[in-house]
DNA sequence: CTGAATTTGTAGCCGTGGCTACATTTCTTG
DNA sequence: CAAGAAATGTAGCCACGGCTACAAATTCAG
């Protein structure tokens, strides 16, 4: 922290925000890949115009996106057809709504409004790990109680 | 959320995507100025081998993004000197600060080991909206107790 | 004071994720 | 079935934040 008049190693804090930028790099995967996954769920496929609307992103954005996702193995897509995803992005999917919904809901039982656990939920999933994960996971238990 | 089959309004959840893209512009501004003022606390200065070297990235990545920072009434940095920072950027330190470290306190008091709580807190510090910041401080008095 | 080491600057490259404008394909509707 | 509407694709632009390689300035030793 040094808030004290102490400067941490440089390596290790070089490394922390290494991570942030690793995680930013997933962070439009793992957004994209739960949309489709919800949106095959509820409306049967997935389809450009509505990726964009909902990312609220023009649908030129969206196809170079899913262009890169296809070049990562994480969707299939075939031009002027819907996309699937395939098991990998499946897989990443489930889990980023894992992860998300355990934020929102240790947020909103921490006292945070619906709306604004949602809206902060959305960029706090990509950095927490599986150690704070877990922590949320408990904390929100107790709360509860 | 919509774990149940419901997909949330379009325009609602576009709006959520939109603020992370907004957070993910000011974080890299955010990070600079508060270690530029941590190193002119301790060092009595800031200079670019230092930045880079803590930030985890090459001068010219570093020189590159000083020179935004100046654009946008940050810093101030003269060619072959060290770098300052105007009211401005020390207001926004004195802000990134203040978030980290609400962030990082409630982490720890959740449990979290404090090097991944440092690890984590880097990357979610950006997308604490202050509601969520007030029921985290809170948060984090009552577990103490 | 001079030469070498260090620091800083700059040029030019890359991938990502934004955008607009225009082209093409598919779908829908009369 | 043919138009017209809607969806999708593509080209080309931009800013950002990475990088390497090289140039220039500053600092430090001897
Ligand atoms: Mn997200
Ligand atoms: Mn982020
Ligand atoms: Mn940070
Ligand atoms: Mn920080």
């Amino acid at each position: 922290m040094t808030s004290s008049s102490e400067l941490e190693n440089a390596a290790l804090q070089a490394a922390k925000f290494e991570r942030v930028r690793e995680a930013h790099k997933t962070e439009v995967a793992e957004d994209y890949v739960e949309l489709i996954d919800d949106l095959i769920n509820v409306n049967g496929e997935a389809r450009v115009v509505e990726l964009a609307e909902r990312m609220g992103v023009s649908h030129a954005t969206v196809n170079k996106i899913v262009g890169r996702l296809q070049r990562e193995g994480l969707v299939i897509s075939r031009p002027y057809r819907s996309i699937f995803l395939t098991d990998e992005g499946r897989e990443m999917a489930v889990e980023a709504r894992r992860r998300h919904e355990i934020v929102v809901k240790f947020l909103k039982a921490a006292g945070v409004s619906p709306e604004t656990a949602e809206i902060d939920a959305e960029g706090i999933e990509h950095h927490v790990s599986d150690e704070t994960l877990d922590c949320l996971s408990a904390l929100t238990g107790k709360i509860e109680i």
